[in-house]
DNA sequence: GTCTGCATACTCGGATAAGAGCTGTCCGAGTAGCTTAGG
DNA sequence: CCTAAGCTACTCGGACAGCTCTTATCCGAGTATGCAGAC
């Protein structure tokens, strides 16, 4: 049980294209040259982050994407989903169904104690990262450092002007 | 992010165990016929479960496993550790570590915001699972299905007297 | 009858394959902008 | 000089391998039991 790297790359790329928002598409290539990640491994996140409404894409020549969702409307688990597909999902259908007095009628999601157990605890996990919002992340690293958001800003800037050099990786 | 099955076999295992309680030992063919389950793949979960000093084994005839820990003090989240190993770990530590101004001596786990809310929610999940001891859960299964201790015991005792068969398997 | 030694069968334990999913890569479809030729 | 058509280069998108981890299986090490033989 390990989460996806692309969930990680997600989350703060999201979060860079959130300090964009001059309008402008940023290239997968510019995106995955501020972390030095695999160019071609990170589109294909971004594309399943397209593919959930939460960036849009436009190719051709100054095409790239840009985030599409407000903010404040977009919560981590929405992020997280989109890169994993589905969650670990603990269900013991088919054990108890399979046991002693076993009854393939009956939905032991819903009857089985111990899948309720750990579906309140994957509830909860849920809820948390429903709770924060990428607007939220945003004020809060704004407040502990107020420098990023400018740097970031900064540094794409450069990278579209060396944007060449950067399409050579 | 998907569980092992074996978590979930290693769950009603327990529970299974908690109620037999008679000082005897359950081998695996026993335990795993009840579930219809692959003999020697749960023999690999209850070695794990041996392994977290969760149960007892004694090999040799009329050998198996035995609950080794009260179940008062037995949680979930012990078990759930005890099969899977890691659990899902969050840390943004390369990934800020090799981005502009990044600094390998710095611990980003602790700074990154991401990272953080990451770790809150994976908290709460742990904390939900680290709440249900096993005995917690066998008292909500008794108030709910009364029947079913003395159905499982009952099993156990034919399943013995049957042996010969189920080895087979 | 009792004790001792041995053979037997049984059970766990770790070492060993097969399959699925994550990780990483490449090339084609489509588009915006530049170039060039004509009016 | 202005317009329009064609060409070029660029970007996303999905199809294609490599690798790790889960799933599944098998055989060997060690032990309690039952039996046989001696005292």
């Amino acid at each position: 049980m390990e989460l996806s790297k692309g969930v990680e790359w997600a989350l703060h790329t999201c979060l860079n294209l959130s300090w964009i928002e001059g309008g402008e598409a940023k290239t997968t290539a510019e995106l995955a040259a501020y972390y030095d990640l695999p160019q071609a491994y990170l589109n294909k996140q971004l594309q399943a982050l397209t593919r959930a409404g939460i960036l849009s894409s436009t190719p051709g020549p100054r095409g790239g994407f840009r985030l599409d969702r407000d903010p404040e409307q977009l919560s981590l688990l929405d992020i997280v989903v989109a890169i994993e597909g589905r969650v670990a999902a603990f269900a013991c259908e088919h054990l108890l169904a399979d046991g002693p007095g076993g009854d393939a009628s009956v939905d032991y999601a819903l009857t089985c104690v111990l899948s309720q157990a750990m579906s309140r605890a994957e509830l909860a996990w849920r809820r948390e990262l429903a709770s924060s919002s990428l607007a939220d992340i945003r004020r809060e690293v704004e407040a502990k450092y107020p420098q990023t958001p400018g740097a970031t800003r900064a540094w794409f800037l450069t990278a579209r002007a060396d944007g060449r050099r950067l399409a050579r990786r």
